[in-house]
DNA sequence: ATTAAAGGTTACATATTGGTAACAAAATAT
DNA sequence: ATATTTTGTTACCAATATGTAACCTTTAAT
């Protein structure tokens, strides 16, 4: 899906010039020549970037930003367009992550590219590895588990345990296959090992007992469906 | 900021000649009869371009900037001067993308365009870059770090480290993944050597231990989110 | 209901892992 | 060359995750 891009930038022939280009990059482009309407619209549209003229003729652009970041929790990213020098305002540590800064007269290549790398960037962040059973969500890159929209803290053993269910849920899971796929050895461990490790994790994340996530199936090991 | 020149021409005069003309149109100049101490300047100044004769009397120019480019990762643009009836060619594909070829006698208007060309190509080097983490804001180029508004010295390696980290915010890094983005080798170091500089970052950046930046994950490795 | 087998629970021992400080080596600055 | 800073290494300590064993509870077959 195309990426859309808004501009704000109150120079007429400047918007123009841009949205030009951008569409010329297969962006769809929403020029705006003042702060007024953008509110509305980046709460109806799906912005995937701003372009922002940092000295807009009512308000400091970036002040804008850092409000509608602040009080609505906007999350675009910007890139900010100045005449002023960059060293100056790069110092006043306005940028957020995923931000940039270009002054003006920029060459529309290099901010096609610096464009292209934030979209990518973002792109990349948004495409979380996880896994899913009912309510339970594990984040495997920051390795963070959900469950009933409350984090719950697992150790690695516990978190690597319930990954592995999960990704075999509908299977009933062996102690053996468990002991090898979990704790990565042939053998070198007896008893209730796994048991206990198991019976751990349920109470982690079911300390009431009422969701029933992981279920025993006695003489054979134990399931997630 | 003034970009700064390098010259390697074994011609004296040809040297302060173009010494004369570069700071005439605002460039720093620092001016090579040979490669001598060339690889020592160029890791301990900024420099944006290299002005290269290519016909030096102990080394081939383009051999040495090879060796630079593969060895260190030299990343300067360079021109090439060469003489029009030397018994080497352009077409010999010595040049990489960014690099320009002057032969003599060249026009020294033609030269300074050149260089202008290549110097506005690659300013986007010297621009905003910027990473950003809650209220840490990293400057790449300038390698300054800001926390909470106060400038905060770390080494390389803690830059290196914090700027990693920060890259890959939200996700748990392996040991073994810093070991190679960071230290850049695939093995050689050994027991508490990622430990020991995670922490020492950590207490730099945030000494009274108020702020939790970094959180280990135990049995995984660290993560900043 | 009795019983035996399987799984759950608990407490504790042990192993793993990370933090810390001190020092050595390497890199840098003077 | 010498001093200083940075970085790696080691040894030790603290935290905590995990394994184990002993004991308890549940299940299901009789």
């Amino acid at each position: 899906m195309k990426a859309q891009i808004l501009i704000v930038e109150d120079d007429k022939d400047l918007i123009e010039l841009l949205e030009y280009r951008l569409s010329k990059e297969g962006y769809e482009t929403l020029g705006f020549l003042s702060t007024k309407n953008v509110k509305k619209v980046i709460n109806e549209e799906i912005i995937d970037l701003i372009l922002m003229d940092r000295n807009l003729p009512d308000i400091e652009g970036s002040e804008f930003i850092s409000m509608l970041r602040e009080k609505d929790g906007m999350d675009i990213p910007v890139i900010y367009l100045s005449a002023k020098d960059s060293k100056y305002h790069v110092r006043e540590g306005f940028l957020r992550g995923g931000d940039d800064y270009v002054t003006k007269p920029f060459e529309m290549t290099e901010l096609m590219l610096r464009i292209e790398a934030i979209l990518r960037r973002t792109k990349k962040n948004s495409q979380a590895n996880n896994v899913t059973f009912r309510d339970i969500h594990l984040d495997l890159n920051s390795r963070i588990v959900i469950i009933e929209n409350r984090e719950v803290e697992l150790t690695k053993l516990e978190f690597d345990l319930l990954h592995t269910l999960i990704i075999h849920q509908g299977n009933v899971l062996k102690r053996d296959f468990l002991l090898k796929n979990v704790w990565g050895k042939g053998a070198g461990y007896q008893g209730r090992t796994v048991n206990v490790a198991l019976n751990r994790l349920k109470e982690k994340i079911d300390p009431d007992k009422s969701k029933d996530y992981i279920k025993t199936v006695r003489g054979v090991g134990y399931t997630i469906q």
